[in-house]
DNA sequence: CTGTTAGCGCGTTCAG
DNA sequence: CTGAACGCGCTAACAG
C-alpha cells in the first residue's frame, strides 16, 4: 500500500508530477512520464480515492436504495443501473430497505456520510422527509418506481394505471364480474395506481366496482397469501384474482393450490410484473410487465445528467410503457353450480 | 452541508470537542455535550466519512464481488452478507462480474481505490493473481463458494462432491445408467467437485463412468440449453440429466420441452441449487440445496473476525453441508422400446 | 474536561 | 514543463 509520495520519490519527481500523470492533466515530458509510470507499476501503486474525493468533493459513486432485493423486478432494475453507471465510471452502492422506513433512514445517513454523488431511491413510503434530507445535504436524487406526492423531484417509473385497466378489462370481457384485487400497501403509489386502473375498468364497462373485493397488504408472498385467503372467503366467491405484483401472485397461487383450485379452470389469475422467464418452469401467467431494466437505465442517465449539469433544471417525470402479455391463466368464469 | 467546524463554531467549542461527542471518545461535560448536540441537530450536520477514513485508515466498508447477481443463490448469499455486515456497522458494496475476469479485475482495483476494509470474493476463475493483488494491498479477503487451488486464503463454501454423489446415486438406484452430467466451467472448482461426486457414484455402484455423457459449459440458462441439446443427441439417449446448477437446470428443461419430453415420465432431472420456492410455481425438482444465506453469513463473520484480530491467524476453510431434497422429477427409466 | 498542533493522501493554486 | 505550499474534513497526540 504505497502512496503518491512513494511513487514520486522512486521516480525522482514531485508528487505533483505523479498526479499529473495519473489524471492526464497538464503537461509532462515523455521521459518523466515514463519514469513515473514504471514507478507506479513496480510499486503496484493504486491511488486512494478517499483522499482524492475529499479534495474534489466528488466520489463518482451512486447509490441505489430499493425495497426488496429478492424481487426479480428490482434485480433487473439494478442491473440496468449498474450497466449505465459503470459505463460512466461510476460505482454503485446497493441498499436494501426491506420496505422499512427506519432502515431507509439509516441507509440514507450512511450514504450522506459516504458523500455519494447521487441517490436512486425507491421510497419505502410516501413521506417526503427522506428526499428533503438528501436534497438539503446537496445530494442529487432521482425517485424510481414510486411517486411521492407533492414533491418536486425527478421521477422514473413504469406505467401502472392503464396496464391495470387493460388487465381488468381483459377479465371483464371474459365474463368475470367478481374480480378480487389483491393490491399493495396503501402508502405506495404503484398500489394506488393499480387499484385505480381496476376501478376505471369496471366503470368503463358500466359495472359497479365491487369495493369489498379490494384488499391491500404488503407486496410479498405472505401478503398475497393473506389477501387470497380473505378473497376466497367472500360469498359469492370471486371468479378471478388480480395480483398487484409478482410476489402477491405467487402467494395467491399457493393458496389456490391449498384450496384445490386450479387456474384457469376454477379461477382466473392475472398479475402485475412478470417473473423472469428463466425462473418460471412454464410461463402461463397473464401479466403486465414493466421494462425494469430500462427504468433503471433511464433513471441513472437522468441522475448522471443532473450531476454534470451546471444549472439546475426543473424536475422531470419519465413514465415508461408497461406491456400486457396474455398467457394461459385466464378463461371465462366457470358456470355457476345449480342448486 | 456543514462541516465539523461549523458545528464547533455554533456551539462555541473546538472541533476536537465536537469530534469527541460524535465518537463518544474522551470526556465531555454534560452542558457542552448538550450544546454540541443541539448545534448538530439544528445544522443537520452529518460527519464526512471520507475524511474520517482518511485519518483512521478504516472505511467500515466491505465488498461482495460475485459472478451473477441474477442468480437467486447469490442474491440469497448477498442478503446473508448484508445482514451480518450491517449488524456490525459495516456497509457492503456489491459488484457483479458476470463471470468476466476483466470485469473482476476492474472492480478489485476500484475497491482498493475506495480502501474497503475487506473483500468477499466469488472468484471468476482459478487464477490466484486477483487474490494476491488484494492481499498485497493490505486488504482482507475471504473467498466464497469456489476454491482457488494452491492458495492460502480463508474460504467458505457449500459441500459439493458428497451431495452430487448422493444425487447421482439416487438416479442409479432407480435404474438409470445413462445419466448425462451438465456441468459448469472447467476452471470453476464447484463444477469439478460436482463432476467428481458424479464419477464416484458410478464407481461405488460398480459401473463404468460414461465419460461421453459429461458436458461442461457456462453456469447459465444458455449453457444448460447447449449441453442438453448435445446430451439428447447421444445414442442411446440418456434417461436422466444432472444439471450442475439451477440455471443449467432451467435451460435443460426448456430443451426437454422443445423435444416434447416430459419429466419424469420420459426423462428424470436433478439439479444442484434450488430455486427459491417463492419463484417456482410448483416445486417439483429433486435438488441438492446449499445454505446460501449461511454461507454469506459465515463468510462475513470470518472476514470481520480477521479485521478485528491483531495477529494474523492461519487461513481457515469452512465447508457447509448441502441438503438433498427429493421431489417429483425422478422416476425409473422408461422401458426401452422394443425393436 | 478542553483546546492546539499536526497530518492522513491527494489536487489545486501559483511560482519558477 | 516542473515543484512548493496549502487545504479538503477529520482525529491522534499532546498540552493545559
Amino acid at each position: 500500500m504505497s502512496t503518491i509520495r512513494d511513487v514520486a520519490q522512486r521516480a525522482g519527481v514531485s508528487t505533483m508530477t505523479v498526479s499529473r500523470v495519473l489524471n492526464s492533466t497538464g503537461y509532462v515530458s515523455q521521459p518523466t512520464r515514463q519514469r513515473v509510470e514504471t514507478a507506479i507499476a513496480t510499486l503496484g501503486y493504486v491511488p486512494n480515492t478517499l483522499a482524492r474525493s475529499l479534495r474534489s468533493k466528488r466520489t463518482k459513486t451512486l447509490a441505489l436504495v430499493l425495497t426488496d432485493i429478492t424481487n426479480p423486478f428490482f434485480t433487473t432494475l439494478a442491473r440496468g443501473v449498474e450497466d449505465v453507471a459503470s459505463d460512466h465510471g461510476f460505482t454503485v452502492i446497493f441498499c436494501n430497505t426491506d420496505e422499512s422506513i427506519d432502515a431507509q433512514e439509516e441507509y440514507l445517513t450512511v450514504l450522506v456520510q459516504k458523500q455519494v454523488d447521487g441517490v436512486l431511491l425507491v421510497p419505502a413510503s410516501d413521506a417526503p422527509a427522506p428526499i428533503h434530507f438528501l436534497q438539503q445535504q446537496g445530494i442529487a436524487v432521482v425517485v424510481v418506481d414510486r411517486q411521492v406526492p407533492g414533491l418536486a423531484v425527478d421521477l422514473v417509473r413504469g406505467e401502472s394505471t392503464q396496464a391495470a385497466y387493460e388487465l381488468t378489462t381483459q377479465l371483464l370481457k371474459l365474463g368475470h364480474q367478481q374480480i378480487a384485487m389483491l393490491a399493495g400497501p396503501v402508502d405506495v403509489s404503484t398500489a394506488r395506481d393499480r387499484v385505480d386502473g381496476y376501478r376505471r375498468a369496471y366503470a368503463a364497462a358500466g359495472q359497479r366496482v365491487p369495493e369489498s373485493l379490494i384488499f391491500q397488504d404488503a407486496y410479498t408472498v405472505a401478503g398475497g397469501e393473506r389477501m387470497a385467503r380473505l378473497a376466497l372467503a367472500v360469498t359469492p366467491r370471486p371468479t378471478a384474482l388480480f395480483a398487484a405484483n409478482n410476489f402477491i401472485a405467487i402467494g395467491a397461487y399457493h393458496v389456490l393450490r391449498e384450496h384445490g383450485l386450479s387456474v384457469p379452470t376454477d379461477l382466473s389469475l392475472v398479475a402485475f410484473d412478470d417473473l423472469p422467464h428463466s425462473l418460471a418452469w412454464e410461463p402461463f401467467l397473464t401479466v403486465a410487465t414493466q421494462p425494469a431494466d430500462l427504468i433503471g437505465r433511464k433513471a441513472t442517465e437522468l441522475l448522471l445528467a443532473r450531476l454534470c449539469a451546471e444549472a439546475p433544471a426543473p424536475p422531470q417525470e419519465i413514465v415508461l410503457p408497461t406491456r400486457v402479455i396474455i398467457r394461459r391463466s385466464c378463461a371465462p368464469p366457470p358456470l355457476p353450480a345449480i342448486h
